[in-house]
This record gives structure tokens, sequence and C-alpha cells, in this order.
DNA sequence: CGACAGTTTGAAAGTGATCAATAGTCGTGG
DNA sequence: CCACGACTATTGATCACTTTCAAACTGTCG
């Protein structure tokens, strides 16, 4: 892939300001270096979903014939900015487009579980998976995270606090998440409606003396 | 557009049969000539999410890099099918894609509504208003409008009665959906937490006498 | 007529949203 | 250095909603 960019330029994008907005096709290109931006669907009802995050190494663009999404810095964000030419380079827009789909599938999948808990889960371990291992920081708010999943800055809260205390994610100060182990996340992501009647004791060694 | 297809054919689809699956990134495009093509993820909890539905006109394909999307005849369907260079037309290739993120950026803003009204209000409304028209024919079992909008067949049976009974939809026998007029559908899409918290005696003269 | 898929309806239960209040965090300025 | 205000996060109580479970009903096709 030839990351050289003959003409680009770093940009500070500041918390909250707007990379780009529906209806203006742009040629431009931005690679996130570092920072979190998000992709926000601004809805006929007031409601404001975050259709992906777009993470250090991820390259986004305005480039569909009439993109529906607005950019957004959810961090403070150092992007590289370039512009290509559709016309001319219609294998990267097409590579670029298709990535795009694969990520708003994704997203849909998460954000389709039917519990709190699940979609949380299933987030937590797309992220761990995919791009930023089993420990990271997650410089976002809650409201950034419940428009994400479809839920409310209340809900997730809970279920953090319901994840920490039952020990499969370990959370130090601030934004910092860490997973213990993948496994009872990916349960949580892939149960049904019931989750398991009997009270379970989390996965700990007996004897423990903390 | 050129819709000269130099060399494809005609196949009929039977009720149920799948056209492409996940994996197999073909080169074949189809375009939907009769009846409804679904396009599910097939979630690891074990639920089908059904990310949007190929009406006759609508072209579809497994063209992005790693497809996630399952395409199966809703109904017993006639399509029309052929096969693209991705190399030699990407131009082609990009605007699909382009389209199909388009289709699930709508599709997300749909199922996105928080109540099951405003769902079934949103779909109907963006099917008569950029597809269908305001009488249309919706081949479809409730099951597959519940896995398309997240909710249970239950829950879409409900909703189409209270649809039908307050007075915005009209709808004969079978699938066949006509609305009476879109305004008080889009009232109740984009409508927030709470309806009208009111009793209302419905529209109806005073002085009955059942 | 009977079998079967699809639809409708009822009652109960579980879950997340909402409302409301408190506590923590951070930056600014006194 | 501390006080203040704004923003963010936590937590509790209540409520509205959809799901679940169960049953009956419809229509179609053999």
């Amino acid at each position: 892939m030839a990351t050289t960019h003959p003409s680009g330029r770093r940009r500070i994008i500041p918390k909250d300001a707007m990379l780009y907005a529906p209806g203006e096709s742009t040629r431009n290109l931005h690679r996130v270096e570092e920072g979190v931006v998000r992709q926000c669907l601004y809805l006929s009802d007031g409601q404001r979903v975050i259709a992906g995050f777009a993470f250090p190494g991820d390259v986004i663009g305005a480039l569909d014939d009439q993109p529906m999404v607005t950019a957004e810095a959810a961090t403070s964000t150092l992007v590289f900015e370039w512009t290509i030419d559709p016309g001319a380079d219609p294998q990267q827009c097409a590579s670029l487009l298709s990535q795009a789909l694969h990520q708003t599938y994704l997203t849909m999948a998460i954000r389709s579980r039917k519990h709190a808990r699940a979609r949380l889960a299933a987030f937590l371990l797309d992220l761990a998976e995919r791009r930023l291992g089993s420990e990271f920081r997650l410089p976002l708010t809650l409201v950034d995270l419940a428009d994400h999943l479809g839920l409310t800055q209340h809900t997730i809260s809970r279920t953090l606090t319901e994840f920490r205390r039952s020990g499969v994610l370990r959370q130090a100060s601030g934004h910092l998440f860490i997973i213990n182990h993948c496994d009872p996340l990916r349960e949580i992501a892939n149960e049904g409606p019931r989750p398991h009647p009997q009270i379970e004791v989390p996965t700990i060694a007996p004897g423990r003396t903390d």
C-alpha cells in the first residue's frame, strides 16, 4: 500500500471540532495519528448515533456519494490529511469504502445485542481483539459510549461497575481498561436473554485472602 | 449508467435459498427483478440480523474484501446475474459499495429508534418515500420484519395492529400496506420516549352505543 | 379434513430509561 | 492555595416498555 502521501499536512483538531459534515463529499482523507474521532449520525428525532470510532492508524474520509456521517474529534486529535482524486484512484476509494462498510456491519452486530451487558462486552471484545489489545486507554465519555451502543450513560456506568465487580474487567484510574480474560467477556457478549439464573462466584481460585 | 450487461443470465432463486455467503468474495452482481432478497448478519449469539432488503431494481453483490453478509431470497426471487472484474471497473465497484454503505447507515438510523412504534414507522416511511411509494406489497413474514428492526414478531404484530387502529395505516389482505398520510408516520418515527400521556378516545364520532 | 406455517392476543416478568440527587474531577480565578 | 463552577460519573427509585411464555386463531395446501 502506497502510504507515501504526496502533499499532506498535519492538523490538530480540538476536542468536539468537526472534521467533515454530511453533504460535502470532499476528496480529503484523514489518517488519525493521535486521539479518537467519532463518526456520528444525527437523526431526525434528535438522537445522536455514533456509527464508529477512528483510532490512531485509521483512515477516514467522506468519499461516498452522499455522506450521512459527521466526523468529530472525540478528544483533541492529531490527523494527517491529504487529498485524493477518486477518478484517478478508484481502487483505493473502493478499498476504503469496503473497510467502512465492514466497520459499519460490525457496529451493527454490536448494537444488535439485546442486553446492555452483551453490547458492552461485544464492544470491548472487538476493541481488544481487533485493535487495541487487552489493555488500552479509551478517552471517551460515558455519553460517547452510550451513543455508540444505543444505551444511556447511566446504564454504561452501572454495567461497567458490574464488570469490575465480577472481575472480568480491571479498570484503573480514568479511562484505562484492562481485560482480565477475553473468554468471560465473550460469554457475556453471546449470552441470550437469560444470563444464568444460578448465582456464580467469579472465576477466582478458592482460598483467596485479599 | 451502462445497464447493458455483456453476458448475464436470469436465475430463479427459491424462497430461503442463498445467493451468496460470507467469506466468498465473488465478483458476481445480482439485480433483483422480482421478489425480495434479505441480507443477513448471523451473529455469534445465534441471532439473525437483517441488515437490509433488496427490492426489484436493486443491485447487490459480495464485492467487499471480506463480506460478512449472507444474501437469501426472502421470497421466491427472479434475479439477473452477471460477473464484473473489480480491477477493470473499480468505478462501478466503488459506486456499489457507496450505495451499500448508505443503505447500511439508513438501517442503523432506523434500528436506533428507541421504541417499536418509532422503528416500524421509520422503516415504513423509508420504504414509502425512497422506494415503493405509499401503497406497496411487502411479502415478508413478521419474523423477517422483526429481525430487520431488532424486535420480536409479537411486537411487530401488536404495533401494526396499533397503526391500523389509529388510522395511520390501512392494511388490506395479506402483505399489502397502504399509508394514509406520511406526516403522522413521520411524527411517530421522531417522537421521543413519551408518546401522549393522556388517554385519548380513538377518532370515532361520539355517540357510539356498543 | 388435517397439518402446518404464520399471525394474533393475553398475562407475567425482566430490563433499561427516566427522574433525581450526590459525588468526583478539572480548570480558572480570587 | 483554596474556592468556585462546569462538566462528568455514580447511584437509587420508579416506571414504561419489550420480551417471554403460552395459547388460540387464521389461512393455505396436501
